[in-house]
DNA sequence: AGCACGCCGACT
DNA sequence: GTCGGCGTGCTC
């Protein structure tokens, strides 16, 4: 029999199944999925079984068996085996790479060399210099570390020169991490020879016997204790058979977990309010018909989006079926977590990045040995092992997060739906805020639209004002902050109520802007913010290339307020405090919460009331919910607005709206204060009024002109290398190559420079693609680099196919 | 990716 | 004449 496997190395050209005998011992273990150590050339590497077949195309004198067993059981499933494909197709991405996305990092293989003394050596004549490395004869190094600690040159060399003569050394395949590993016996001997031997073992042999007839009946490998527990029988005995060459032992992975009892506690469900009752009637039809559908569910924020999908996981735990939930990792808060597993009980494995690589493992096997039917999780949780999938929940699904920035670029939405085809099985995308391209799709139809437009117990939608910091300045008001909004923080600070003041401050890159006018320098041919690129003095644009140098006074006004804009929470914190000596705040951003659970902790104190003020970035957009909040700032609304981004607009609309969302979600009423320079623009306007509606006809209008999804697709063409005329010349060749292949309806841009130009000494270029229909553009692309490998494995030159961008760096 | 093979310059 | 530089190509 043949293995065909994927092997983990990640190289366009060992992309491809690598056939190898199956030896006679593990012809029953191996199956599609598992993982196996294969010899490689010289060396040993992990890889996937993809397929077992009878035959080979590959001279059989070339074939090498199979060397190692991974795995008892596949953690990949057939499912997911058929899906790692279509993610390779799509995302361009090595099958490995995308076979590797689908399994906790502590599965993930580690390399490494083993040395010793050669066992033809005798000990003694070692030299001394060695044996301070060896002290005896069995000692076991590492290598690399080995020639890491012999420090110099000299000494290295040394080892060098042994190697293979005095020190052996061995490459070695294992894990990331401690593993539970698991003692599996087999046997290679066919059910007539163990007959045979059977019958050759002396009469009081009994447990032999016992343990023989087991082979005889079933044939496959076996975890010893198992077997020990099938036959009664003791270690000795197992030992005395594989002592005879009957039997043989082998050390694998386990990821079985003993503790099988499983126990949930069912929670009552909460009344649901009219809107949300007509929200999970067709989702539950979905369930029980059991058939795919994508709805789109619009609620506002605070309308009672999770109890709509805890309800609806019920009725699929109901029908026996598993559940995924994709949270975006920012708001997979205690907060959220709790209330799946005081709902669900033991039913629920969690997948965050808070937790440890061993955290996550544990959590994974539990999916995959189904003591679990819940899986709630970041991103890659999407990958969750079930086989038996009833239901998919993306929350927040316009986040940005759900698409991975690094190979395989795949978009969670899109595997969600894929498996939601698959398992025939509904998949809900929710959102106070849906993204443009899901809520066009649920226009068309493609997905059914449900929405709920009221909060849960009829509470109000906070009051957003908008304060126009260019009419501060000309108040004569120099600080960040509004008179509105120091005046409603001493409101709140007397009444004793809570408040959430956010800074969003992404990204490294500064915009110009005018603090008389708010005029932002914007590229003429693509309408979007110019990037102030400090090193060459220049306002850039990355999409087409276009730099100008920045203005000293405004082009619109001609005033001489113009301003590089960006501060930090620190600053801000600083400059509060200057004006309110007393107050109590609490900061939360990269720097506070750097070390595990800081974040929970934070918030568990701003939850008792030891804070007046919540200041953070980003983080604190999402999931918060306390009572006393009743006041949110948002300091600096244009912050994201002026990103050389199509999406800027969504973003800062999604953003505002999600923050204000924080305001008044229980009994006291809320309030929102918006400081920006763009008063105007539509994206902030349409906060004030929670006109989603209104907002998504205005940026669709803009796509449209632009040429910007929902109405096209785009690609993105990464290149980079060393070399900067290299770089622009294959840019150059794939844009015209591009050119003419594509259809003319197709816009192509480039080659343009990056908004980064150069990271690490290597100059990046790219070309962008905008197409409607190119039914060959996975091929085309495919050719691409296909025609650059070469190049790419002997040189720095490296090319990145984006097929569905979220970062246009 | 690694690692060996192999074909040209600076040394014993 | 040999050691070793890293360009080229393969790994079932």
């Amino acid at each position: 029999m043949i293995a065909r496997v994927i092997v983990d190395v990640t190289t366009n050209q060992t992309d491809r199944l690598f056939d190898y005998l199956i030896p006679a011992p593990f012809q029953a273990a191996i199956v599609p999925g598992v993982r196996v150590v294969v010899p490689f050339g010289p060396r040993k590497v992990q890889g996937f079984v993809i397929e077992v077949a009878k035959t080979s195309t590959i001279d059989a004198g070339k074939l090498k068996p199979v060397e190692q067993l991974v795995d008892i059981e596949p953690p990949l499933t057939r499912e997911l085996l058929l899906l790692s494909e279509k993610v390779k197709e799509s995302t361009l991405s090595f099958h490995n790479t995308a076979l590797k996305v689908m399994l906790p990092a502590a599965m993930r293989a580690k390399y490494k060399k083993e040395a010793m003394i050669h066992p033809e050596t005798a000990y003694e004549l070692v030299a001394k210099e060695i044996k301070r490395y060896f002290t005896s004869a069995e000692a076991v190094l590492d290598w690399d570390e080995l020639l890491k600690k012999a420090g110099d040159a000299e000494k290295r060399l040394l080892l060098k020169a042994l190697k293979e003569k005095t020190i052996l050394v061995l490459p070695k395949v294992g894990t990331q991490g401690k593993k539970k590993k698991q003692t599996l016996v087999h046997t290679v001997r066919s059910p007539e020879e163990l007959a045979q031997l059977k019958a050759a073992l002396p009469a009081n042999a009994v447990k032999q016997q016992d343990v023989l007839q087991h082979f005889i009946d079933r044939p496959e490998p076996v975890p010893v204790a198992e077997l020990l527990e099938a036959v009664r029988g003791s270690r000795s005995t197992v030992k005395a058979l594989a002592d005879k060459g009957i039997l043989c032992l082998e050390e694998a992975e386990v990821w079985r977990d003993p503790y099988e009892g499983r126990h949930y506690e069912r929670q009552a469900s909460l009344p649901l309010m009219e809107e949300q009752r007509q929200a999970l009637e067709p989702i539950l039809q979905a369930i029980d018909g059991e058939y795919h559908r994508t709805f789109l569910l619009r609620g506002v924020t605070g309308s009672g989006k999770t109890e709509v999908y805890l309800q609806a996981i019920e009725r699929t735990l109901a029908k026996g079926k598993e559940a995924i939930v994709l949270v975006p990792e920012i708001s997979l808060t205690p907060q959220m977590v709790t209330r799946f597993k005081e709902r669900f009980g033991s039913d629920v494995a969690v997948l965050h990045s808070a937790l440890s690589m061993g955290e996550k493992y544990d959590e994974w096997r539990r999916i995959r040995e189904k003591q679990v039917r819940v899986a709630v999780g970041a991103r890659s949780a999407i990958f969750a092992p079930f086989e038996n999938l009833g239901m998919i929940i993306i929350d927040e699904e316009h986040e940005t997060s759900y698409k991975q920035e690094d190979a395989p670029r795949y978009h969670a939405r899109d595997i969600a739906i894929e498996r939601g085809e698959y398992y025939q099985c509904p998949v809900v995308l929710g959102s106070a805020t849906p993204s443009l391209e899901s809520f066009a799709r649920a226009r068309k139809g493609v997905y059914e639209l449900l929405t709920m437009e009221k909060r849960v117990n009829d509470v109000q939608l906070p009051d957003v004002t908008i304060t126009d910091m260019r009419e501060e300045l000309r108040n004569g008001n120099r600080s960040m902050f509004s008179a509105a909004l120091i005046a409603a923080i001493k409101q709140r600070l007397q009444r004793q109520e809570q408040i959430v003041l956010f800074l969003n401050r992404r990204g490294y890159s500064t915009f110009v802007l005018c603090r008389d006018c708010g005029y932002v320098a914007e590229c003429p041919h693509c309408d979007i913010s110019l990037t102030y690129h400090r090193t060459t003095h220049s306002l850039q644009c990355h999409y087409c290339g276009y730099t100008e140098t920045p203005p000293t006074r405004c082009p619109s006004c001609e005033g001489e307020s113009i301003r590089f804009f960006g501060f930090g929470t620190q600053k801000v914190e600083e400059e509060l405090k200057k004006i309110l000596p007393d107050i109590q705040i609490i900061r939360m951003d990269v720097d506070t919460t750097r070390t595990k659970g800081a974040h929970e902790k934070l918030l568990d104190q701003f939850g008792r009331g030891e804070g007046d003020i919540l200041l953070g970035t980003q983080m604190i957009a999402k999931g918060l919910d306390f009572p006393n909040i009743t006041l949110v700032g948002v300091l600096a609304a244009d912050a994201m607005l002026h990103l050389q981004d199509f999406r800027a607009a969504e973003r800062t609309f999604q953003l505002l709206t999600q923050v204000s969302g924080r305001a008044g979600r229980h009994e006291k009423a809320g309030e929102v204060i918006i400081q920006t320079y763009s008063p105007d623009h539509y994206s902030i306007q349409d906060v004030k009024s929670h006109d989603y509606l209104s907002f998504f006809q205005k940026e669709m209008l803009l796509r449209k002109q632009a040429g910007y999804p929902p109405y096209f697709y785009v690609t993105l063409i990464h290149v980079s290398d060393t070399d900067l005329p290299k770089t622009i010349e294959v840019t150059k060749k794939i844009t015209n190559y591009l050119r003419s292949k594509l259809s003319p309806a197709t816009k192509i841009y480039g080659p343009a420079a990056s908004a980064i130009p150069r990271i690490k000494d290597r100059y990046r270029y790219q070309c962008m693609i905008k197409y409607k229909v190119e039914p060959y553009l996975t091929k085309i692309l495919h050719e691409v680099v296909q025609t650059y490998q070469g190049e790419m494995s002997r040189s720095d030159l490296s090319i990145v196919i984006d097929t569905n961008p979220y970062m246009m760096l």
